[in-house]
DNA sequence: GATGAATGAGCTTTCATTCAT
DNA sequence: TATGAATGAAAGCTCATTCAT
């Protein structure tokens, strides 16, 4: 009846691993604020998901601000790294921009943490996230990323426009988060769950479809 | 008998129209729901803001959550009248799905407390937005709207894709409303601010660019 | 037996007395800090105290801290209205010296709570009187009573020393103060209760002694 | 194996030396029961300042209740081994009361951790102090000394007054501590600072004038 | 219609203390 | 002997809400 038939009491005795507790706390954090934001995400309610006591919470990580603070950077510097191994540069530009907005898509329907870690910050008018150099040097190597990527592109007669970087990350970004950050006011509006497998993938097509057309359209015609 | 006509009285001219004291609420709530969310914002400080008591907001509103689906009602009753007046039909399909665009970038752009109102819901899953009638039927004149242009555009040779209407409007909300919902992080990350009128300015030219060339670009070639 | 014979039950249904209740509050306030100091105070049992809750501490004065120092100029105001009406002028230089330990010993006797708070201030290094205008100003009449009883016991002959006014009161103020400040200690130093009032009775006989016969003593001979 | 004579280690020098433990944890506490009371005192706060960890104030003392009793048992003792190699009995009556009252004047002045446990103690309502014999005894032998120093005072003719020995000690005893005890409120009260050298030194000799003027002054004429 | 008084529920944080190695 | 991990209990404070004029 029990999940192991052997012991009576299935519940691990009680942990003793520092790293481990402070890990599942930061774990659990990183849940709740991705579910009720900073104020609706409750101090002793996290304690219990990360099986820990609220004291924890604070000898670990100072209090909630600096949990928060803590899940926050951690949850950025998830995509950072990854961004890093992208590695376009030796891809042909409209491979390497199709992979880019792939990737982007594909992180971000993958982390719904950090979708919603985003719309913390936009909720808190940015007050914790400016304080991060990992958030504010994150563009550096994207830009740098997309700027390679037009020149070649144009270079090779590829893309036919100029176009700011972040003018053109931005727009693939919105492409890809839109359905993930409104997803519940625009499931309701259009009676359907944009976070439906089919749907996300007719997005991906779509999504593909716009930004590379965009880039490579002929507007000389 | 006790306040006499006649005498000029010191204390402030208190307001005895019921009409203009909910309407204060109304907006006071309305501002305070964006600003903050709905579990920040402060039923003093709205009724504060109001000039009025806090038992006014449970007289004329019966609680806090419930001025917030007033006031979400109300935010959303905005950009259904005016979307309806848009009148497309008499314009050539890209005219006419240029003002589409411009006109939903123009309305987020001067509209915060829409946005701030739909990130309010997202991160509550949609918990109120659900009930409301005016936000489940806001699509379907949009869609038909939609729907129209891209016949005409089909048919006119205008536009050369098949494209599925939400699909396409989920598209240009994305590119309208991303630097307004994500401001703060978007501009920490690239370090200029994304609400910044040339910078509005460039990307609504954008934003129309993207939308019509994926339209009308030419895939056969 | 109950206050009135035809209620079941005697409490009153509920105060509706604002000015009732924050006294209450601050005289439950007084009370506690005398009796535990400021960190041994504890909120809930203030509010209990005063038949009141915790919240409407919050309301008339803010917090814990500053209902402590409304209780401490409270306490303080208290002496000083005293002291002013003393009107030693009229009186013979040492008679009225004589009336101004007497009434010193007499108020600090009467009033522990004084006597609690002067003890409050010192633990905690005088944070909270610093800020007292009431406490700061509260020497200078007191001074120049002094001062002028001084001048006149000299002139009289009465008195023979030269002595500074605040030396003068510090020595009034210990030799009145200590078997209460430190009554605990004391007592059970000479296993005798320093509060007894056949002990105080005799103190205060000697305290009178010991200022008179050291202003007047002959020390010429 | 692991540790190695020879070696130098890096990590710094653990003290294995459970008494100096104890010490400086005891001294820590005496520190911190001076600064904070007992209430304000705080555990850990001891512990880092004795440079140990608080599990050793369990180990060594038992608990906090247990420490302060400790610390308050060794600062009596300090006064109460010097009272008694004070041997005043060969001293002339005047010159032995004269140095009683500098020795006491001079102990509380340099040993402000002793004023400061009476006023936690008196704070206490003597709740500690209470079931110290080191204080219940402490004044037999000082009582003693008093008492003889009034008898042959009297017997030489320098000394015109009966008084009762605790009397006269708890006045002695309050013209020395009133300032240390108080040095806030009476530094607030007078706008100077009552711990400064000078104005301890011109107290010192008031303090001597007044007890020795009240035991010396001709009140027969 | 409007307002001051009162309250229930809950939240973050702190502190002394004990457990296990 | 020493230390990192864990916990029970409570404290101060805030917020939405209702009561009584």
């Amino acid at each position: 009846m029990a999940k192991d038939d052997t012991t009576i009491d299935a519940r691990p005795p009680r942990k003793r691993d520092a790293a481990a507790t402070r890990q599942r706390i930061l774990d659990a954090g990183k849940a709740a604020f991705a579910e009720h934001g900073f104020a609706g995400a409750r101090i002793d309610q996290i304690a219990r998901a990360a099986e820990a006591n609220i004291q924890m919470i604070y000898r670990y990580f100072g209090g909630k601000e600096e949990l928060y603070l803590t899940a926050l950077a951690d949850t950025y510097a998830g995509i950072r790294v990854l961004e890093r191994q992208l590695d376009l540069g030796a891809l042909p530009p409209a491979d390497g921009m199709r992979r880019l907005v792939e990737f982007t898509f594909d992180y971000l329907r993958d982390n719904p943490q950090f979708v919603a870690m985003i719309r913390n910050e936009n909720m808190a008018h940015g007050r914790f996230v400016r304080n991060l150099p990992a958030v504010s040097d994150s563009a550096l190597p994207l830009v740098e990323t997309i700027e390679d990527l037009l020149r070649r592109g144009r270079a090779s007669g590829d893309f036919r426009i100029e176009i700011d970087p972040p003018q053109l990350y931005v727009t693939i970004r919105s492409l890809c988060i839109i359905h993930l950050a409104q997803r519940d006011t625009l499931s309701v509006m259009f009676k359907r769950d944009l976070g439906a497998p089919d749907w996300l993938a007719a997005r991906r097509v779509h999504v593909v479809d716009v930004v590379l057309t965009f880039l490579m359209a002929d507007r000389t015609r």
